[in-house]
DNA sequence: ACGTTATCTTGACACTGTCAAGATTTTGAC
DNA sequence: GTCAAAATCTTGACAGTGTCAAGATAACGT
């Protein structure tokens, strides 16, 4: 059972709970502080006991999204062993299903309202740890002849690059309704990514 | 000259171009329309007299970074008659580039600020205007045997993608210190698309 | 048991987007 | 040219926001 401590028990997680609920009920533009605490049942300014800054909720938040994100991206390779080819179509895949599924708290994870990085440390190595597990499968596949070669961090860059700008372009409307009408997202990224295949 | 009517002038305009000049100066977060009117020198609420929200005001400024894009966009292609291939580097280059200059414009032209669109007709036809261009370049790319054949818009998808995607990363600070020590973004953009032609 | 510390509340401040009411200026019809 | 109508801008107000300071309350370590 959670350890209830305190006046509330563990407030600080509640208010990421209550924050990527918000998120996806009023989406990026509807997240306040004063929401979050609200809905937590707090007073307006409780988080400032656990976070210093608005930022460093959408951090926290952030960090959570990048750990789910991480674990359904391990989950969809981890189905596939010894098949290096798979492992990316598929991790591909968990991650443009996750961007769907999630909208704004991936839309969060990569905004600017984050911009400053006063350093969140969490957030960076939950972020970095995502990003290395692509370059993992990715030098996988460079060794199963399915990627071309080269130095495998600048080849997960090009991967990453490629899923993440579709999706990015669909979540925010660029992609044309006569394009999205004959093709979903999924088949978007699909293709792409054949593209880069080398079988 | 420009013509100067009403009270203050074509306002409309300024108020734009003052957006432009906050954005670069104060970055996404530091743009207020209340900082705008101030800096066009009228009162907090004038801008309600062009603009009917916020977000069209962001639409007027994004809409004017799109033309801007699409100038750069078209100069460096036209510098290349009858060379598909050279006409799609430089593209993408010249892409980077307006990104790095304008950072922030550019990250409000994609922002979920502008996610509701009510409808920004002039916005919509600016942008598709841009996608469209891409897509014929794409198109000649194809006839050239540069990229691979099959549906030109999928595949202006997936070029674009990449590159924006690769962009997008790295103006969130997602590519590591390590990586962008060694090789800038537009070697990252180079070599990414590299993986996508043919010759 | 008691002081220290962590946690939470209350109240305040400046700033924001937006609207209503009024003032001012340009335009268009006569 | 005159004058009503429309466009433009100002002023004042409202609710909502992030943030801070001061105080209340509860848990902790000694």
């Amino acid at each position: 059972m959670p350890p209830k401590k305190y006046h509330h028990g563990d407030l600080k997680n509640a208010l990421i709970k209550a924050g990527i609920e918000i998120l996806s009920k009023d989406g990026v533009g509807g997240l306040s502080l004063r929401k979050v605490a609200q809905h937590a049942g707090v007073s307006h300014s409780a988080p400032y006991s656990h976070f210093p800054d608005k930022q460093s909720l959408i951090a926290a938040i952030s960090t959570e999204g990048f750990n789910q994100l991480y674990a359904e991206l391990d989950t969809a390779i981890s189905a596939f062993p010894k098949n290096p080819g798979r492992q990316l179509q598929q991790g591909v895949m968990a991650y443009v299903r996750f961007a769907l599924k999630n909208t704004d708290t991936f839309k969060i994870m990569f905004s600017d309202v984050l911009e400053k990085e006063k350093d969140h440390p969490a957030f960076v190595e939950s972020s970095s740890k995502t990003f290395h597990r692509v370059v993992d499968v990715v030098c996988e596949c460079q060794e199963a002849g399915v990627l071309r070669s080269g130095s495998p961090e600048i080849m997960a860059v090009a991967v990453w690059g490629q899923v993440h700008g579709i999706v990015s372009l669909a979540l925010d409307g660029q992609i044309s309704h006569t394009i999205l009408d004959n093709y979903s997202i999924e088949n978007l990224v699909a293709y792409a990514l054949d593209q880069m295949l080398l079988s």
